[in-house]
DNA sequence: ATGGTCGCGCAGCGA
């Protein structure tokens, strides 16, 4: 089973490239991050003609998840399954899918250090936590993946000197990332590619992409008893050239169902 | 050169 991440920025913008995608690397879940869609306008019957079920929680202008899958889409909750308020911006959303507990995440930004989003980033990782620990098990296969905007590690930037007290690489938010690690989930690419130098997004500016000057923040996090079946993890840095590409590459991980 | 490019939507913000 093979399962993907990959935020679009902006599926309208990008459903052609999303469909060529979806031809050739026959992925069996993806999740989308920014389709900047309201829900009524998500191109549900694009993905129902090349074979995928497909759930969304968007809400317009910016933000948006979705969940294709062509192993079964059930159980859809969006956004955090507590009892706490909604969350003001459509950013998660889970089914299960052939199996697996499925996640699509697209945290936030931060913007700045010192900025209010930056507090409702950290916020929204501990609450994602608590999902985790009140309502799912380690032990059993799941998978949170999606735009983290977090890089891991200083192996995770092509500079690191260009991030010093930056968000997506400051202490605070590699600390909630670890929190994660710690209930249970692992980097499952990192673990299959111990080198530097792999990112999944680049920036649009200053030919960043050629210039190999990116970020890996793109995750896919899962429990050991899926970890423990991937066979193959890869970024398709194909997928970020050419013709209005997005931003960030697809990730996708191949799963051994066999050794769930 | 202290910016650069996108997407949204029609100014300027967010990434």
């Amino acid at each position: 089973m093979r399962i993907a991440t990959w935020n679009v920025n902006s599926l309208k913008a990008r459903l052609t490239r999303v469909e060529e995608w979806l031809g050739y690397a026959q992925p069996d879940v993806v999740c989308l991050q920014e389709t900047k869609l309201a829900d009524s306008a998500f191109p549900a019957l694009a993905f129902q003609t090349l074979g995928y079920e497909s759930a969304h929680h968007g809400e317009g202008r910016w933000n948006g998840v979705a969940i294709l899958s062509r192993v079964g889409l059930t159980d859809v909750v969006a956004g955090f399954g507590d009892d706490g308020a909604p969350d003001p911006e459509a950013r998660l959303m889970w089914a299960t899918c052939g199996g697996v507990r499925v996640a699509s995440a697209y945290v936030p930004n931060g913007r700045a250090v010192d900025h209010d989003h930056y507090r409702y980033k950290l916020a929204w990782l501990e609450r994602l936590r608590l999902e985790l620990e009140h309502r799912y098990d380690p032990t059993e296969p799941l998978v949170v993946a999606g735009d983290y905007n977090i890089a891991p590690s200083d192996a995770d930037v092509w500079d690191a000197t260009q991030f010093v007290a930056a968000t997506h690489t400051s202490v605070p938010e590699r600390q909630a990332l670890q929190a994660l690690l710690d209930w249970g989930l692992v980097d499952t690419f990192r673990r299959r590619h111990a080198e530097d130098g792999l990112f999944s997004w680049w920036d649009y500016r200053a030919g960043r992409f050629h210039k190999r000057q990116g970020m890996r923040i793109d995750l896919l996090l899962a429990t050991e008893p899926l970890a423990h079946a991937v066979c193959f993890a890869l970024i398709d840095r194909q997928a970020r050239k050419g013709s209005q590409p997005s931003d960030h590459a697809p990730v996708l991980i191949d799963v051994e169902v066999a050794r769930l």
